[in-house]
DNA sequence: GTCTCTGCAAAGTTTTTGCAGTCCC
DNA sequence: GGGACTGCAAAAACTTTGCAGAGAC
């Protein structure tokens, strides 16, 4: 299912525009990709927004599609669903809890509270499939990051 | 901050009261391995559990520690950390909004609710940085992967 | 003794980087 | 024209797999 044609044109636009702004070059590849991300719900990975622009830009490689998304990632355009950037990380806490995440050092902990526990699902949740957990992610930065930042202002 | 020393003895017990149920063998290294990530609660990576074993068991090789972490995922022991499995994936919704993830085929979908949009941040939480943003992740099975679980009994 | 598990090595995946040419501004 | 961006290729980072020997039961 797409994004509705209005809805995926203001999102072209906006990023458009902040692309500008930020002084980046409108490059076809760039629009191309941007176009694809922003008419898209399904999450794609950089494989297959790679195979969607390629239809229509036959020349275009996958590093350009990783260093695109990577560029509207950074400008905030776009974010990365998986919150944990790097390889996969264990927990051995079975307790239903959740997690603090940092998202400058990659440091994660556990929180725990009842309120988040009990979540009510969502009924159009529930029209997509059986959910069996509910989890809860704080993203953040944590007093270690906050620390570095203040010493280089 | 490791785990209190009776959480962690407890942790060690059901792991390998659970490895045996499954029939599976008491390795040295699976029994060292399954003593670092019981006693963590850092969420390690394998790298990190690696080293933290190697300490002890020079020999081991960081493959092992992979197979290792990975049965005892299977099994339900410890979890990973990061929900959706493979490559990074996008999304361009800047709304807020929330996850739909089925944990057999990794199909996402937006799930818009206000109630979730508004959870107070625990006071745990804040204490361990700022939080910036709050993601509910409902972990699930889609109905696809429902359908083909019913045709395979 | 049997059969699983381990260590080694090699390969597979995903992502990043260096460089020379291209093309936006 | 200048400088950022692209495509190519190679490398890095992360993870999985095949095989022969070691060790749990």
């Amino acid at each position: 299912m797409p994004v509705g044609d209005e809805d995926s044109q203001r999102r072209i636009d906006a990023m458009i525009a902040a692309l500008r702004a930020a002084g980046l070059r409108l490059t076809h590849q760039r629009l191309e990709v941007t176009r694809e991300i922003a008419a898209s719900d399904e999450h794609p990975g950089v494989e297959r927004v790679f195979r969607a622009v390629r239809v229509r830009v036959p020349t275009i490689s996958l590093d350009t599609v990783y260093r695109t998304l990577a560029t509207l990632a950074d400008l905030g355009l776009v974010s990365r669903v998986t919150a944990t950037p790097g390889p996969v990380r264990y927990d051995a806490n079975r307790a239903p809890h959740h997690h603090f995440v940092c998202t400058r050092c990659g440091l994660i902990r556990d929180v725990e509270n009842h309120v988040l526990d009990e979540l009510p699902v969502p009924v159009s949740a529930e029209a997509l499939g059986r959910v069996e957990s509910v989890e809860v992610q704080l993203l953040g930065v944590c007093g270690d990051c906050q620390r570095k930042e203040a010493e280089h202002v």
